[in-house]
DNA sequence: CGGGTTCTTGATCGGTATCAACGGCCGTGG
DNA sequence: CCACGGCCGTTGATACCGATCAAGAACCCG
């Protein structure tokens, strides 16, 4: 388990904090509030203003609620990543832990205005969330313009780069989230996904085991199926 | 007509860059490169690299390429914007002007390197990033989990608040975009389109005169509709 | 005042949601 | 260790929304 001192070591690291003995780092040490979460526990977030969240340890999926019981889930994040919770608009959104978690969290305003002293760290964020730009407006493709299938092509692919292991041509995923979490994060229904799981298994393009345990055998029928760009990398 | 020297000047201020001097704003105002786009006209990007645009006059789409003829317009874009245009990934993007367009193009790489020095800069390019970032997170949701209907209330309203002009109680809107258009963005027919339009006409919620023109006579009616939190701004 | 494009309307089809029931995994308690 | 029970996942039958196909009407340009 990651002791607290150890949780802001790696955070200082991922944002490009200068020394250690630095006033600036002291300061947004103190900034950040530690948490701890177990699994399927939601984040409290005392305030609606936006909060920068850094994952030391787990995985989240940060949800947006519409209306009536119609959740969109807009991204999956897993250790190491650093990314914005919005504020609440015309939606209110919040993090939910996929299994046990630790992580930092700091109000968003006050973290930048202390971080306009050091090019480095503004840099920082401003690649992450390019990141989290690029990953949203691929997600906004596939809700808007794909069928199922492709979706979870899509949807296999991205979590196999993220958490992917590789054995020979196979790509071994132990996935932290349920059905119903990989139904709202793709904008379709658990009964859909677990028809095109099994299509996928009939198929032999991927081997499941248990609930979490998927094997990619044909990362290259995958992508074919996803619908991606013939050229792309 | 927006002159070159305007459109230097509107930029300058828009991403607040220093006093006219200032070697920093020599340096960037060569980086970029003029564009004047006609109606219908795409921008030729030489490279993949991302690139910021500045949008000084008119209104842009940003396209994502998907298979086939499978477009999905990302977002509008109107005069004043900053934005980024990703380097194509799975899908390749396009800046496409949506009548005649004045912009300014930057390298996203250099740009950010030339602006290292300068933290109000940077402050401002995190909060546009934020800013789209929070569009695509909410059109994500409108894709993911919104019938029709819903779509076309959040699009009409969204419109409403970046280019829409209040009289009295309704709205008056002067959409720069085709039902193609606006098909492409909410991941629907322009037959679907349509006939939403034509319900809502049917119900005097709006009125709409030749192509472009559209009057919001009942706001209230269409934020019931787009399906947003009960108790949102 | 044409002519082509864009928009609208209608009829039909299909993919995914919905409703319903069953099966299997996994944690809990005996 | 095994038995139980609940949740999660799978499978099947049906319904419905929006896509598709097709045709006509309106708008805007020359």
């Amino acid at each position: 388990m990651a002791t607290l001192s150890n949780t802001f070591e790696t955070f200082a690291h991922s944002v490009k904090l200068a020394e250690p003995a630095s006033p600036l780092r002291q300061r947004i040490c103190e900034l950040g509030r530690p948490a701890h979460l177990t699994g399927g526990a939601s984040l409290e977030l005392e305030d609606a203003r936006a909060q920068l969240v850094y994952l030391t340890h787990g995985s989240t999926k940060l949800v947006a609620h519409a209306s009536e019981a119609r959740d969109q889930i807009i991204a999956f994040h897993f250790a190491g990543d650093t990314y914005w919770i919005p504020a609440s608009d015309n939606y209110s959104y919040s993090v939910c832990a996929l299994g046990e978690c630790e992580l930092l969290l700091f109000p968003a305003d006050i973290f930048l205005k202390m971080a306009e002293s050091d090019p480095q760290i503004l840099r920082g964020l401003i690649g992450q969330m390019a990141d989290a730009l690029r990953r949203c407006r691929e997600k906004a493709v596939a809700l808007g313009r794909k069928t199922a299938s492709e979706r979870i092509a899509v949807f296999l692919l991205g979590m196999a780069e993220r958490i992917g292991t590789a054995k020979g041509t196979s790509v071994i995923l132990d996935l932290p989230m349920s059905r119903r979490d990989i139904a709202e994060s793709l904008g379709l229904t658990i009964e859909t996904v677990s028809r095109q799981f099994t299509i996928l298994r009939d198929a032999k393009t991927i081997e499941t085991s248990g609930r979490s345990l998927v094997i990619l055998h044909d990362v290259s029928q995958l992508r074919a199926q996803a619908g991606y760009l013939a050229g792309a990398a």
